[in-house]
DNA sequence: AATTCCGGAGAACAGTTGTTAACTGGATGA
DNA sequence: TCATCCAGTTAACAACTGTTCTCCGGAATT
């Protein structure tokens, strides 16, 4: 199945690559609006002009960065939604996913949440296409629950948007304890475990 | 009371108000880390030296845009959240409040929405204070709300968290209907009104 | 009336930016 | 093997950046 690359693209892509990462390190303590393409090839090793090689703009390259940042988390939305048990455990397991998440990715959660209302308006949109997709996705593994019988769809949609907005919400306050004491990421933990509580209770007295 | 300011004082408060009102207009369509000092003072037609005189940096003015946006927002928050009536009349209150908000100040409110990420920290650590003021004055309202009995001090913290998490995504979703037709501004109406509802129910039945 | 104060102007600084054009050299395909 | 392709290079462009220092003129103070 898989094409071997011949080694013309291989290395384009690694180049590529290094283009992404370059810039997602750069873009820690600034917005994209502010990241310079000269900036960018310094890091990276490779004259200025290699950038057009790549992307059209700096803009470009953030559409790139949202693609990588969000467009394989869906299959891990997916099944967390979807996991079987009892409330409460499915609650913590969520949290834990999400700490995790920001512990293995905290570049490109801080990306994401910088940039969602950020200077760059391509980059904004990718981002909510990206959110509009995994609120539907959420949406369809809630209607299976038999909990959500008798929910019309509009209401599904409504709690699933719930779902995502809380998701990074949270995602921001791990990042925000990553360098700070286990201590201040226990009390994120507990906060957001009662809010997604708050959030269970409201949804399972959704039809009295 | 009011000391009237001299001629030399009230001229400075001026420019300093034209640098907040043009730096706003600029940071529409970018991020204040991008936000150039030369291009302030010149949307303003002042030197670029003048700017000195009134900010140590784009930071510090970033800082003072917080305040103007934020600061006089607290006593609005305050009484809305400690409304009378019934929770559906209240939710419906809250929620056209927003709006209005949104429409008499939509570049404040994308200002916060920005930055409250952004990559600049002291104006994201600002930005957090305010919303940490908000959330524990809203605790306070929460707190007298006969409906908090027997709730414990963080379980209130985390309710109030939740109500200024959401008023700020519900704030945003106006902002981005600004300019889409009566119909999409409808349709973020319904989804805000439901989300509080939904919250408004997990409320009541937190101490089942 | 004389003096101090101070918001703003002007000029100059070294460094930076995005974008263009023409080039090089190794991988690619005939 | 030879011609083509193309990722990356070099050089140069005008325009822009933040910051310093020196100066001006009207308000404020004495």
């Amino acid at each position: 199945m898989s094409h071997t690359l011949g080694i013309r693209q291989a290395q384009k892509q690694k180049t590529r690559q290094a283009f992404l990462d370059a810039a997602l390190a750069l873009l820690e303590e600034q917005s994209l609006s502010s990241l310079g393409l000269r900036e960018v090839t310094r890091a990276v090793g490779v004259a200025p002009t290699a950038f057009y090689r790549h992307f059209r703009s700096t803009a470009d390259l953030g559409v790139a960065l949202v693609d990588e940042a969000l467009g394989s988390l869906h299959p891990m939305v997916r099944t967390t939604v979807s996991t079987t048990g009892d409330s409460e455990e499915r609650i913590a397991r969520a949290i834990e996913l999400i700490a995790r998440h920001v512990d293995a990715y905290p570049a490109h959660v801080r990306f994401i949440a910088r940039e969602r209302h950020g200077g760059v308006q391509p980059v904004r949109e990718a981002i909510r296409a990206q959110l509009v997709r995994f609120a539907e996705e959420v949406k369809v593994e809630l209607a299976k629950d038999p909990e959500a019988a008798g929910w019309s769809d509009e209401d599904l949609l409504m709690l699933a948007h719930l779902y995502v907005d809380q998701m990074l919400i949270t995602a921001s306050l791990f990042l925000e304890a990553l360098e700070a004491p286990e201590e201040e990421r226990e009390r994120v933990t507990q906060l957001a475990t009662r809010q997604l509580r708050l959030i269970s209770i409201g949804r399972s007295h959704w039809l009295d």
